[in-house]
DNA sequence: TGTACATCAGTGAACGCGCGTTCACTGATGTAC
DNA sequence: TGTACATCAGTGAACGCGCGTTCACTGATGTAC
């Protein structure tokens, strides 16, 4: 079988078979090119190769569309934390560090993607599967943190303290990256998180 | 002479008076009502009582007073910063904590404004006002954490680095309280200041 | 295995919305003589 | 002190834009008998 990649549309047919999949990969597309401010549910459906009125069957509206790739990001970056500190052997200090910067590489390399996470107003906030992804990503750094074994906590419980300081280093070192608060300029920021952030991670002690 | 308050657009004449504060002020109103995502040039000349080609007068377009609006935020957190040390009396990691407090407030209780303060994409990023007003905050923070009498450094500088370590961590904190991601309610919120983010401050070793 | 029919996943034109901005204008202010 | 005139700060109607969403529709798929 031969795939005419010059004509999708007519080869396609009128079902587009995984408009799903399809629809969620052109709006990381335009997210990644435009951002979140330049994000529209009628860009992406036109990426997508279908009309204004097609993405209603897989994703009641913009929200739904915007949350179903937060949670997607959020379980990227759950596996990149776990898999950070695993790579880094066992000195936990070094695990940590290893981890942290996995975070704000993850930040920095989809920035769009990292923005959309947290821009809480954009998507449905109380979104089982979104919650669910968020909570897994903060486990990741919980278990190194505060040990493998440790007993999971409630959400709010102060023996969460070492755990919310290390997210909390790393999550505004990495915002303030982002917004170009250290002055710096692309190019700086790989260095900064080279350099800088592990003499940052230095100053926590766990 | 008597103010009608009940007819200011006829009281007010042709001219405005000071219509440059009043769209600030509108402008601030409507941020705070509708949050970032919310906001409009035209709905902030409604609410200064003005049509909507008379901003142009006093701000270039949105961004120029979107731009204004986050300077004067930043020089808001300066001072308050800058307070909450001074009032802290001398103890060194207490004034650290106050000034930690405040910097969370601060972005607790005008989460719009503060939002806004990093939302660069949406701001003249280059503005001199807004970088002189930026910078003063940060060396609000940095002339506690390295010391009053420490020499000025260059952006960048890896001698920076507890400041910006505990720059980042307030910031975080900050950040994860805002967008919901401790799962806390806004109630809580203040719980978490009082108990939780002492305790994480005193995981920094600066 | 073939046919009837319900269901599903698309089309594409249209609607109404609020937005930022432009335009020709006008009323008020302030300055020069 | 009075007048002419330039400048400034507003008006309000209009434009064009892209957006999300709705609508009646149609082609393809899959299931029941």
């Amino acid at each position: 079988m031969t795939i005419n990649l010059n004509s999708v549309k007519t080869a396609r047919g009128y079902h587009h078979g995984d408009l799903r999949s399809a629809l969620l990969a052109a709006a990381e597309g335009l997210l990644a090119e435009r951002g979140v401010e330049g994000f529209s549910l009628r860009e992406t459906a036109r990426r997508a190769g279908v009309s204004p009125a097609a993405p209603k069957h897989h994703f009641r509206d913009t929200r739904a569309l915007l949350t179903a790739i937060a949670t997607l990001a959020f379980e990227d970056l759950a596996a990149r934390l776990q898999a950070a500190s695993s790579d880094a052997g066992i000195d936990r200090s070094l695990r940590i560090r290893a981890q942290g910067k996995a975070y704000v590489r993850f930040a920095v390399d989809q920035r769009a993607r990292f923005d959309l996470m947290w821009r809480v107003p954009l998507l449905e906030a109380a979104d089982e599967g979104y919650c669910r992804a968020g909570d897994q990503a903060f486990a990741a750094l919980d278990s190194l943190v505060r040990g493998e074994n440790a007993e999971p906590l409630e959400h709010g419980d102060p023996r969460l303290a070492p755990s919310i300081a290390c997210w909390s280093t790393v999550h505004g070192f990495a915002r303030l990256a982002l917004d170009g608060t250290f002055g710096l300029e692309e190019d700086d920021i790989a260095r900064a998180i080279d350099q800088l952030l592990p003499e940052v991670l230095g100053h926590l002690s766990l």
